[in-house]
RNA sequence: GCUCCCGUGGUGUAGUCCGGCCAAUCAUUCCGGCCUUUCGAGCCGAAGACCCGGGUUCAAAUCCCGGCGGGAGCACCA
């Protein structure tokens, strides 16, 4: 068999396993490109979240990459929480971020904090001092600023080492936060203006939600980041490409510490259109009442998506399909719903749903008990029906007959319009299907008040989307009753819509996608 | 202002490092058709792109130069 050629290898293997074609190519379609000096087994990535807010689908790219990455080369990955912002960390997003993470369908082999290593970053910063790397710098922030614009050097990179020891010493104990910082002695006259002498250390008085006061000095991104992962074993970091300046300062600072240098990654960040992720944006609406909080279904957060009824593993084939690149792109969330689509589509069971019903009343209708399919071609299940001669239609169907007009209840019967006012009045004319008739949804007199909550985008044109949830009121058939929280379903000609509540009369959907 | 990154159909991506097999991949959207007791899925078909201008070369999406456009950085945030 593999002696020959591929091509008449595929044609006897559709002979033989005609599905096993088709897994082929969709995992060829996701599969990540190959990572440049990779070893199987020896690869490490990891994932570095702040835990200071909950996940986004921009974490989720990060995440699923690294997590890839790791899987792909039989490597190990790690989840490392970058918290030496004690200022901005929450003990509450820790286990936030990790149940995110879950959801998502990561594992990691390895966790830990930044912030208990501090006690390494210390001595490491110490050698940069002692090595005349660091030094400790009392200006003024907003000195430091313009020098760093204009490119000038300050009295303070002229300490010697001595005095640099005791200062730093005294940015452990006395001296006030803003008042000191420790700085790399880098290139002030550097056309990379991250090289001029960056930060590496800050006095924050705040209270760490792990470490509460134990420390007061804490590193910042640059050395933290680079040291970690260094020091981690890290061999392929990713990160976004608004750090690209910084990837100089990265490797300065291992440089000079003697560390091994990771193979530097960076990709492009994730931006889809009307849905911000910046907490800049969306904490104002929230405080304004405008969305109901972080898993409000307009929004990009993990907890968002999963309550609008996106599967995890949607996500992770849009991430993979978008690759690694570093060109900056504004997607369109139905290239997401595309791939939902195709997951939810064979196990979702269809239901009858009419929006702002309107009455018909059918003459002469017969009394009718019988068992509708609840997928078209999937086999599972049925549910069953009774009918009389009341029955609801949609609105937005209703509008479009006319008396005389022939339309089919589906899976029922044929009716004909008779008189239209405020209900609809017609008669039955048959169950034999006929050619070229509507066929449309129905439900009865028992049937369940169905509330359905449809997201848009939350932004127009750079402005709160005053219509991004619509309220779409109707009602459903009662055997929608049954499905579970949380249950995904669709409503035939409607859309996918999952089961948020059911109270004692009535049902809350969430819109997830036509 | 300076520096860096990016620029392939409507959208997203492959190809760009190591020029030819690229009259350019795949997906999505749109359009047409088939199928279907859903306007979903599936199937078939069609349309649609290498930012612009020079240069190098037998040959450029790919290399060089110059524009233009977009993004980022110039934090004691990450």
């Amino acid at each position: 068999m593999n002696k020959l050629p591929y091509e008449d290898q595929l044609k006897e293997l559709e002979k033989l396993a005609p599905e096993l074609i088709k897994k082929e190519k969709k995992e060829k379609k996701v599969a990540l490109p190959e990572l440049p000096d990779a070893e199987r087994g020896k690869v490490v990535t990891r994932f570095p979240p702040e835990p200071n807010g909950y996940l986004h689908i921009g974490h989720a790219k990060a995440a699923i990459i690294d997590h890839e990455y790791a899987r792909m080369y039989d490597g190990k990955f790690i989840l490392r929480f970058d918290d030496t912002n004690p200022e901005n960390e929450d003990i509450i997003f820790y286990d936030a971020q990790r149940e995110d993470l879950r959801w998502l369908g990561i594992e990691w082999d390895h966790e830990y904090n930044t912030s208990d290593n501090l006690g390494r970053h210390y001595q490491f910063a110490l050698q940069l001092i002692n090595q005349g790397n660091a030094y400790v710098c009392t200006c003024h922030p907003e000195e430091i600023r313009k020098n760093r614009f204009r490119g000038i050097e300050c009295k303070c990179r002229k300490r010697d080492v001595d005095e640099n020891k005791e200062l730093w010493e005294r940015m452990q104990s006395d001296l006030p936060q803003g008042k000191a910082i420790l700085r790399l002695k880098g290139n002030m006259k550097s056309e990379n203006t991250a090289m001029r002498d960056p930060t590496l250390f800050r006095i924050v008085e705040a209270e760490h939600p792990i470490h509460g006061d134990n420390y007061r000095v804490w590193p910042t991104y640059d050395f933290a980041g680079a040291v970690e992962d260094s020091i981690g074993g890290v061999t392929h970091p990713f990160r976004t490409k608004e750090y690209e300046l910084r990837d100089e300062v990265y490797f300065y600072i291992l440089d000079k510490l003697g560390l091994r240098k990771p193979y530097l990654m960076e990709f492009s960040r994730l931006d889809i259109e009307g849905m911000p992720v910046s907490k800049r944006l969306i904490k104002p609406l929230i405080e304004e009442g405008k969305v109901e909080g972080y898993d409000d279904i307009r929004l990009p957060t993990l907890r968002a998506l999963k309550r609008r009824g996106i599967q995890p593993e949607a996500i992770k084939q849009f991430v993979l399909s978008q690759g690694i690149s570093k060109v900056e792109s504004k997607i369109t969330f139905d290239q997401i719903e595309a791939i939902n689509r195709k997951i939810i589509d064979p196990v979702a069971k269809r239901y009858f749903f009419v929006s702002n019903p309107v009455k018909v009343i059918v003459e002469n209708a017969p009394e009718i008990e019988k068992d509708l399919k609840l997928h078209p071609t999937e086999d599972i299940g049925y549910r069953r029906i009774k009918t009389k001669n009341i029955f609801y239609i949609s609105k937005d169907d209703a509008n479009k007959y006319k008396v005389k007009d022939k339309v089919r209840l589906k899976d029922l019967y044929n009716i004909e319009i008779t008189r239209v006012n405020n209900v609809i009045h017609s008669k039955f004319i048959g169950k034999e299907l006929i050619p070229g008739v509507d066929k449309i949804q129905w439900v009865t007199d028992e049937h369940v008040e169905t509330l359905i909550l449809k997201p848009n985008p939350l932004f127009k044109n750079g402005k709160y989307n005053e219509k991004s949830l619509e309220r779409i009121r109707g009602y459903a058939e009662t055997a929608v009753k049954s499905v579970n929280i949380g249950g995904i379903l669709q409503f035939e000609r409607f859309g996918f819509v999952k089961i948020e509540k059911k109270e004692k009369e009535k049902i809350i959907g969430v819109f997830i996608h036509k």
